[in-house]
DNA sequence: TTGCGGTGAACAAACGATTGCCTTATGTTA
DNA sequence: TAACATAAGGCAATCGTTTGTTCACCGCAA
């Protein structure tokens, strides 16, 4: 059992709240000298900590954000939690992780929970265009903050990237190589990305003056199964597309399976493009071409707005949109993987 | 503001305490039918929950574990820690995730935050063999579990697999591929992986009376760039290996690397065996010959017996040691992944 | 009327820390 | 010597729940 203020109060015989506030170091504090030195003493020697739920309900604060996701296994969730915790462990804070499979339920369940442990935020990815979740957070008055993906129009706070330019790129890009008849693996139309991204795709072939094949559009979901369903279903056309946009790299990686379970060549008989740049996109033979956005920083900056918002107690419903890059791989132009293997890794200055 | 029991006492007209027995169902309650209503419909109507922070004050439990781990962005934590929260999230518990990128001052920093949170329960992964994280942890009186690294020998709950019966049949399938020169990319010796892999490995090679070479072993550590640096060096050897057991997949992700950078074919001039199985060793090209451990299931398996720990109050040092499986793929075999693409794939019967 | 058993709830003390406001000495000034 | 200032800490309420104990009241029997 950890040590106690009115432990050490009898130890040190002093009131408990004296012995408070030589712990926190009270300002306003007048004190001997020598009670001073023996009270920090005791503290040093018991290395007393106060009780964080004591303090927690005293202070109505518990230092505890949480994280609501899909699912860790997924690398781009994984890499934004990094950030996020990078973002809010020098500021004393730690971070609850709950997956939730994107089952409506389960994250009600577990935003009911966190509610009523009295986290300070709560930061929210994959969330839908119209949440309940997100209303109820409102509603809560709970500090939140929404990544990746948005919520109806511009009311919460958000830190994402523009998911038009990033799909106008990875189509231009497509079109810049010559391909008459790209695909996209889509998101569904409930979802801000998957809007977006699809109104990227068709922008794109507008502005080159393709006309738009509504059959060459499927809805795969974010996952790599839907990816590769989707991706076998646009091969089983008639005319099947000879590139590919998908809407993640997860979709893509998806779609990678489907072309090889037909003996298909990548990106020779089919180019593919994804989005986000997950670390695993590098490491696919060959390379994903991809539309990379800082899926750390994404994290961080979450993490900081959802502090500030809880320190100043203002929901400022600010938005941060970061501008995307497409990365060029293997995936769309045959030896662009070679072209990067020779490039000096700058990591390693001895090559 | 959520509602507290004073309020719906004073709505209700009754004392907080009858609220409270009412709202936790209190069997030996004995109270009015209609006061009993009269509560029940106001608890319903505000949605009332228990102040989390204030419940666990007086009942000394938060309901919360922890989950101490390098980091998130390594798949074999990621999948361990949805084990983890798959077995927690059913009994009522979150978890909190801490990432130290093994460094022990932030692990120390975490487990102190964590202790003065009052969480529940511990889940340690890659400790050391001698750890004072794990002798703190124990001196706290901190319910722990350690996963997949143990530390000092069988005194700690622990959950993981037999490292030295998987590393034998990493090494003796590639000796029955005929191979004579089998390096290690190998684990520190300050970890029971890294000392149970490698013994794994020494005792495949002695039984099949192939004279170990000390220069065939390198420390790589585990994670990517340490595999890459220690089969470089091996691989400008006068007489470099012409198979390489690496102590996870990681570790051998980092092999195909240096290996591709050298434009050795895998396996054809280099035969690569990994460690753990992530979803990432079946989706490299080749795929990744390695030894499968059940992640998910030790993170299931160490939440339960934690919480176990914690609702019977007894430590008892049990040990749960998984029996590995080689599983073998294109990284050893050529061919091999070519045969797992043509058996039809369980998932989806009307293939 | 007194006593008693049973209902139906109220009371109050925790859990541990924080903090505004007192109190008690001691010293200083008029 | 009365009045007052200051130093050094004590007091007690509070955060929201939980839970062992007490209490008031009613009906009923003696």
């Amino acid at each position: 059992m950890p040590v106690t203020l009115k432990e050490l109060a009898a130890r040190a015989n002093v009131h408990p709240s004296t012995v408070s506030r030589v712990a926190n170091n009270d300002p306003g504090l007048r004190i001997a000298a020598t009670t001073r030195t023996r009270i920090e003493a005791l503290l040093r020697e018991t290395e007393y900590r106060p009780n964080g739920v004591a303090r927690g309900l005293k202070l109505r604060q518990t230092l505890v954000l949480a994280v609501v996701i899909p699912d860790i296994t997924n690398p781009f969730f994984a890499a934004l939690f990094r950030g996020i915790e990078d973002g809010a462990t020098p500021r004393g804070y730690q971070v609850l992780l709950c997956n939730t499979d994107g089952i409506p339920e389960r994250q009600r369940a577990h935003l009911q929970s966190l509610a009523a442990r009295r986290v300070d935020g709560v930061i929210l990815a994959s969330t839908f265009l119209k949440d309940p979740a997100v209303r109820w957070l409102r509603h809560q008055r709970t500090p939140y903050v929404l990544v990746n993906r948005f919520s109806e129009e511009g009311v919460d706070p958000f830190v994402g990237s523009d998911d038009v330019i990033g799909a106008t790129l990875a189509t231009q890009h497509l079109i810049g190589l010559g391909h008459m008849r790209i695909g996209h693996l889509a998101g569904q139309p409930t979802v801000s990305t998957g809007v977006l991204r699809r109104k990227g795709y068709h922008a794109a072939l507008a502005e080159a003056g393709i006309p738009a094949d509504p059959d060459l559009v499927v809805e795969s979901g974010f996952v790599e199964e839907g990816g590769a369903q989707a991706m076998d279903h646009l091969l089983s056309l008639k005319h099947p597309p000879t590139a590919i946009f998908a809407v993640t790299d997860m979709t893509a990686i998806g779609a990678y399976g489907a072309a090889r379970k037909r003996g298909m060549r990548i990106p020779e008989d089919l180019a593919i493009v994804g989005y986000n740049d997950i670390p695993l996109a590098s490491r696919l033979i060959p390379g994903l071409t991809t539309v990379y956005v800082p899926i750390h920083e994404f994290g961080s900056v979450a993490a900081r707005m959802l502090l500030e918002q809880i320190e100043t107690g203002v929901l400022t419903p600010r938005r941060v949109v970061f501008a995307p890059q497409l990365v060029i791989r293997g995936s769309s132009c045959p030896g662009a993987d070679e072209q990067l293997v020779r490039r000096p890794a700058p990591r390693s200055p001895a090559e």
